[in-house]
DNA sequence: GCAAAAGTGTTGTACTTACACCCATGG
DNA sequence: CCATGGGTGTAAGTACAACACTTTTGC
């Protein structure tokens, strides 16, 4: 390494997780009671230092797969805090990410053994340090790249029906949305595939299964048309 | 600090600056040769090493007064680079901030002691590392913003002609915008204070020069309207 | 008096919103 | 047979895009 690198300051380095999971049209957001001090025992989100021979993507996977068991999910990066007296135990610059969840996949025993819980969004309390302004950027920033990417579709397994989708999407913006409305703004941008009809779970007449096809959107997006929720 | 920070890796922070400057209708980025090993010479971003006594958003401003001069200038954060490889000379962790400047106000003699040039925003050549990524990222979080923000008026001193404005917006998003449907917008929403008529520099009959109106604003926000251009 | 940029309204089109009924099925 | 959630089209209103001429003034 060169020297003009070798005499500058070194620091610690966080990533924070908003891991946030959709069950029974709710969102919820993933807490802990913070198992070190300083402010030992007060909400947190879940977290934990970088460390060398990872990238900051790395890092953020290897938290949620630490706290969830949960591998292969769609993480975005929020942003970097820096702020000099951000964290009282000492000076640390955290990167936050975001990753949405199915919980029915969540291994609750990971639950006990870490006194992580679920929140639901309109309730979480007064977190540490300035995780709160993680979980704001997060959201806001969940907003924006669902309103225009086609991210929401990672948030479920392989397929999904449209109530689903549609209770997932209100959930997000925290907003009803008109039933009719919300599947022409689908059906136009023509980027689904219908499945034989299934979900027999949550109404008796059942509901399609579908599925994102990333060869359409591919299409889509060579036309020069823009996704749009 | 507890024994749990102490045991973790430090990592040399690199915050990165895309300064854009905006002349004569256009939008340029300030770019260096790299000053050091390795890849001294080769086209960079301004750039350097945080310290101890400084937040993130302070390196930024450093960064931006050591090759500029200037101070209290509108500065955003894009995002935080930590691929493994990203730094040739060794584990690096960058933030980008973004900041728009007056290129008038730029301190020609500083520019030729650190080798700096305003590049047109089209003819960016091949950077080191990883900044044409970060160049590209801020860009597109510049277009966000100043769609749905009232941050393009921070890039004037306090008063700005339209066509100005018009020109500046249109150089930002690389596109011709009709002059009454740009005007529109911005008298529909009732944002500005005209001044007396002025700027005679650029044409025979002059253009009113106005400001941005931060209690207008307010009450514009409090009514639940949004910013949008 | 003419070149060069500033300023100003209207109309058609596309998109967004609001809205109500029938369908399929399990119990 | 009825309760529950799934699925479908149309009409009004709003926002956006396209478009051309007059005004001012320095030279």
């Amino acid at each position: 390494m060169p020297a003009y690198y070798k005499d500058n300051s070194r620091f610690l380095i966080a990533v924070d997780c908003i891991i946030l999971g959709f069950q029974a049209k709710e969102l919820f957001l993933l807490l802990t009671r913070r198992p070190v001090e300083p402010l030992k025992n007060e909400w947190s989100l879940m977290g934990g230092f970088m460390e060398e021979q990872e990238s900051l993507h790395q890092a953020a996977e290897k938290i949620l797969y630490r706290y969830t068991a949960l591998g292969n999910i769609y993480m975005e990066q929020v942003g970097a805090y820096g702020e000099l007296h951000r964290d009282s135990g000492g000076r640390v610059i955290s990167v936050a990410y975001y990753a949405l969840v199915q919980m029915e996949l969540f291994d609750t025993s990971l639950a006990k053994q870490f006194d992580a819980r679920w929140i639901h969004i309109n309730d979480v309390p007064s977190l540490v340090f300035d995780h709160n302004q993680m979980v704001r950027d997060a959201l806001k920033l969940l907003r924006y790249k669902v309103s225009t990417e086609p991210v929401i579709f990672n948030f479920f397994g392989n397929r999904f029906t449209l109530p689903a989708l549609q209770d997932l999407y209100e959930a997000i913006f925290q907003m009803p949305m008109d039933k009719r409305n919300f599947r022409k703004k689908l059906t136009t941008m023509d980027l689904l595939d219908r499945l034989e009809k299934k979900d027999k779970d949550n109404s008796k007449r059942g509901a399609y299964y579908y599925v994102f096809n990333r060869n359409k959107y591919a299409a889509f997006v060579a036309k020069g048309k823009r996704f749009s929720l």
